[in-house]
RNA sequence: CGCGGGGUGGAGCAGUCCGGUAGCUCGUUGGGCUCAUAACCCAAAGGUCGAAGGUUCAAAUCCUUCCCCCGCAACCA
């Protein structure tokens, strides 16, 4: 029987610009699907869109296009982005195929006649404006958090998953499958989380959300009234496109879901496992994926998948990404400036699979020098230009009486090496594994130095010797292909090409081919040049397209202005706020009377250094409260995220004059 | 006392669970080599392991207290 192997991403938000982030997780499923595609499984590699949910619906509204319309025009940034980073998925599901719909359906209903989703009350505190409930703990004085209107207790009735029947079979599966590389939750550190929040009470789950708030969805099938919720619909992806998306699913459904799903859970301690299906996640997404997932399947009676590994974030030089401080990673740029297999490398190079890492053009170019140029890219030009002046351009026969020991210790050497980056690879120690590759890489360097080829090549009576040694070397590197290829495609098959090979490519499987002494090689430009790092780019940086919107399309009237009564204060007393990092409760002296203003200048003004100072205020601005303290007003001051200057006069005026 | 992560040669990190010679990559310096992409190979320098106290024959590791940094959360009026 052929094992497989089902690999899959999340499917993203169709929403979002696709960053490093996405790039990370679907390289990282790709390595595994070409690993294993090469290994002789039956591999099926899935990646998708999600596309239902309140911020597509606002976003296709703001457009003034259908959501549908939307979506289609968001999908190809993802589609061709996978393209270009040589993404070899076998399918691309959206949620909004109608396959999918049905199925979505189909399992709603399933679990809804089983009395497994029940209607019940949902009751919380409810933001009209922002069309959203609240937790408790979210709202702070009965304001919405979010835009601090009063928020209402609304109960309001909704279908419930029974999820919280599940939690003891949960935990139990979990801690029965806990050590890898059959861990059911990976990394480690996260099993623990995953256990750590099964320790608390678990509720169900509400999976219905009201059409008169969200119509952007999977109508529910026993109550047209709602829709389901997003997550519902995005996780049974995994499920869904095996029955209609995977090969031969058009023809039989039952037997394609069967062939990679069903027998995921082998009993443990089986020599060898014959399915295997592993989610990729961020590790933002595990409790989803642990949790709720888990227990959807538990609750249709289905096996869980073998693993759920949750991977770390990326930040950019040292600071978290996000769309407000502009340095969102557009891999597109990278891959401009630096290719796709160095990008690629890096990311699976840089940080430990599962831990958080750090995304730099310093580091990046770093990792491409040393490792990639002066690494493969270097052992692989000496050993070719050894092999077309020593050897008259062909693979040189290797001579058993030439033998040395180096030689036999290299092969010897070889062979554990790629041993272990293949239980690196299949562990998802991907970091590991390329440190494993690159040690050969560091042994055949220190092999050719120890065996001297020019030297040998200066002397007639050396000539068995000296081919063999330089068919040493290129044995080395042809284990080495196939152990590389996962994670750089493009480069590997070049590489494969130069020392005379002819790989075969078969859809996904890959016959390399025999490398015969005789044959030719077919030396070509250098794998990666080094980079001068004086040459500074532009940084690799998203040229926002939802960039600040240029200030001069909204137009105000000076009426409109004028509704803003702006006045010259002068702080009388400041004083940190108790237990808080930013704000400075204020007292303002405004002319007529005094104001008490809490702003967010801690972290840039002591508070004794504004004392007598002329401020710029906003005096009829609503009062709002902040840590539970009121502020009578808003100081007016520069800077985009922080405060990085407050406003003054350039002459000292009364306190209370009008600013106009 | 909000939750969490961290402080180890110049930089980035491992080692901490289960005490016993402080390790890796990059950088620096010296040497070698000339097949190669200022490459490759060899060697060296460089650390009171955030601070103080304690336990111990022995502490980066265990205990106590403290300091600092970074996320998240709370508070950007």
């Amino acid at each position: 029987m052929v094992k497989t192997f089902y690999i899959t991403t999340p499917i993203y938000y169709v929403n979002d610009v696709p960053h490093i982030g996405h790039a990370y997780t679907t390289i990282a499923a790709d390595v595994l699907a070409r690993h294993y595609s090469q290994r002789g499984y039956d591999v099926f590699f899935l990646t998708g869109v999600d596309e239902h949910g309140q911020k597509v619906q606002q976003a296709a509204a703001k457009a003034g296009i259908d959501p549908q319309q939307y979506c289609d025009g968001m999908v190809p940034r993802f589609t061709q982005l996978w393209e270009r980073l040589n993404i070899s998925n076998d399918a691309f599901i959206r949620t909004t195929d109608e396959k999918h719909k049905e199925i979505v359906r189909q399992f709603l209903k399933q679990l809804f006649e089983k009395g497994l989703i029940c209607p019940d009350n949902y009751s919380g505190w409810y933001c009209t404006f922002d069309e959203r409930f609240w937790t408790e703990k979210d709202v702070t004085e009965g304001l919405c958090p979010d835009c601090k209107r009063p928020v209402e207790r609304l109960s309001e009735k909704n279908y419930f998953f029974r999820m919280s029947q599940y939690r003891q079979q949960l935990e139990r599966h979990i801690n029965n499958n806990y050590n890898p590389p059959d861990s059911f939750i990976g990394p480690q550190s996260r099993c623990n989380e995953v256990l750590g929040f099964l320790q608390k009470p678990l509720g169900d789950l509400s999976i219905s959300r009201p059409k008169s708030r969200l119509s952007w969805g999977i109508e529910l099938p026993f109550d047209p009234s709602y829709v389901t919720y997003v997550w519902f619909d995005a996780l049974v992806n995994y499920i869904s496109a095996l029955r209609y998306l995977a090969p031969g699913s058009q023809e039989d459904p039952e037997a394609s879901f069967i062939r990679y799903w069903s027998s995921s859970v082998q009993p443990k301690y089986t020599a060898q496992r014959e399915h295997t299906v592993i989610h990729l996640v961020g590790k933002d997404i595990l409790t989803t994926h642990a949790v709720y997932w888990s227990t959807i399947l538990m609750a249709l009676e289905l096996p869980l998948p073998t693993t759920i590994f949750a991977h770390g974030w990326w930040t950019v030089n040292g600071e978290k990404m996000s769309k407000s401080r502009g340095n969102v990673v557009d891999p597109n740029a990278i891959m401009d400036e630096f290719g796709v297999d160095a990008f690629r490398y890096f990311l699976l190079r840089e940080v430990p699979f599962g831990q958080d890492g750090d995304f730099s053009r310093e580091a990046l170019i770093g990792r491409i020098n040393s490792d990639l140029a002066d690494g493969l890219g270097n052992l692989l030009n000496r050993t070719l230009t050894m092999i077309e002046r020593f050897a008259n351009s062909k693979i040189p026969t290797p001579v058993e009486s030439a033998k040395t020991e180096p030689d036999r210790l290299l092969m010897r050497n070889t062979g554990e090496l790629m041993a272990d980056a293949k239980i690196h690879i299949e562990q998802l120690r991907f970091s590991r594994a390329l440190e494993a590759i690159w040690e050969l890489i560091q042994q055949c360097d220190q092999y050719i130095d120890k065996t001297a080829p020019w030297k040998l090549a200066k002397r007639p009576e050396e000539r068995e010797r000296l081919n063999t040694v330089l068919n040493t070397v290129t044995v080395a590197l042809e284990f080495l292909i196939p152990f590389l290829y996962p994670f750089m495609p493009q480069t590997v098959e070049s590489m494969a090409r130069q020392l005379g090979l002819k790989p075969q490519i078969d859809g996904k499987r890959i016959n390399w081919g025999k490398l015969t002494p005789g044959t030719e090689i077919a030396k070509g430009p250098q794998l990666f040049p080094r980079i001068e790092t004086t040459k500074t780019q532009g940084d690799a940086r998203v040229t926002q397209d939802q960039q600040p919107a240029p200030p001069s399309t909204e137009q105000i009237t000076i009426d409109d202005f004028r509704k803003v009564v702006l006045r010259v204060g002068k702080v009388l007393t400041a004083e940190p706020v108790p237990k808080s990092t930013k704000l400075l409760k204020l007292q303002v002296d405004i002319g007529t009377e005094q104001r008490q203003v809490i702003a967010a200048l801690a972290t840039k003004y002591a508070p004794e250094a504004l004392v007598g100072k002329r401020i710029v205020i906003v005096a009829n601005l609503k009062p709002a409260k902040l840590m539970g303290i009121e502020s009578q007003g808003m100081v007016l001051a520069a800077g985009d995220e922080e405060v990085t200057a407050l406003l003054t006069t350039l002459e000292d005026v009364a306190p209370g004059s009008k600013i106009k």
